[in-house]
DNA sequence: TTATTTTAAATGCATTTGCATGTATATGGA
DNA sequence: TCCATATACATGCAAATGCATTTAAAATAA
């Protein structure tokens, strides 16, 4: 085991980190609030079902989406389990690995992502298109993917 | 009632808003790990004990602090109740105002905030400032605060 | 003044989440 | 081969959250 060195943030650290919070919290509540309102699932129904759809036929199996959604096992778990139950997405036998599945949207889950992008593409652009220029969109959308590194 | 036109958005838009989502979960999780690792308590105690100290003996409303963390109502309500159970703050009446009440921090307040820091500070500079420059972090600041207009 | 509406805060109940653990299959040595 | 360990996924239970509603005290209107 290695002990890092951590030092004191400097002031604009910790000033994008608080823009961090504040802009993240301030734009889901606002999109979340439009999918609610329009009566659709939530925002993280979406992201499956778009994964899923991208992955086709051979679909996907739970910890390539926790992966790719950065969630933990369980609430993955427990999600698919509601999409299932609403009949968004089946689980199919997976040939090479007893322990797993393969995750294959529905018909009804694809009519239902394709549902939901009418209010949530436009709910980003309310929330992010009217606020940034497509420069100021794509410098923030680089600095941010450094935070990933 | 109006009808508010909302278009599509661009890629570059819909890349920043999904860097957002990816950004903040990353260095949330990576955050709120470091202090779960100390046992210390969630982030949002800090932002309140934080909020509670800048007001001094005067004290805070519940509903200013609700619209400075943007949180909902009863979320506040919860969770200024287990941080009162928990010795870190105290409720006092409020004089001009008959429903409310003036929350000041206690000393065990003052010093749990304080502790959280030397975890918090780090794990800020940790997630955030090694990632970014300082000139990156202020143009990322000022990106993100646009979407709060 | 009294009645009406708005605001501050709490709370009952259902849903969701977090944590720890369980179950089953797969993998990599001895 | 057999055993130990690692990986994939599910789940029981406690805690937190979301939603709707309630209570009480302003603020405003009549």
């Amino acid at each position: 085991m290695y002990i890092s060195i951590m030092t004191k943030p400097t002031s604009h650290t910790v000033k994008a980190w608080i823009m961090l919070l504040k802009a993240h919290r301030t734009a889901l509540t606002s999109v979340e609030n439009a999918l609610k309102k329009a009566k659709l699932p939530p925002l993280i129904w979406y992201d499956i079902l778009l994964e899923l759809e991208r992955s086709g036929d051979k679909g996907l199996r739970p910890f390539q989406l926790e992966k790719e959604l950065l969630l933990p096992q369980y609430g993955i778990s427990r999600i698919l389990e509601r999409m299932e139950k609403a009949g968004y997405l089946s689980r199919e036998m997976c040939e090479n690995d007893g322990r797993g599945q393969r995750l294959v949207s529905t018909e009804a889950g694809l009519k239902k992502r394709a549902e939901m992008w009418t209010v949530y593409g436009p709910a980003i652009e309310e929330t992010v298109g009217t606020k940034l220029s497509p420069d100021q969109s794509k410098a923030t959308a680089e600095l941010l993917n450094l935070l990933l590194k």
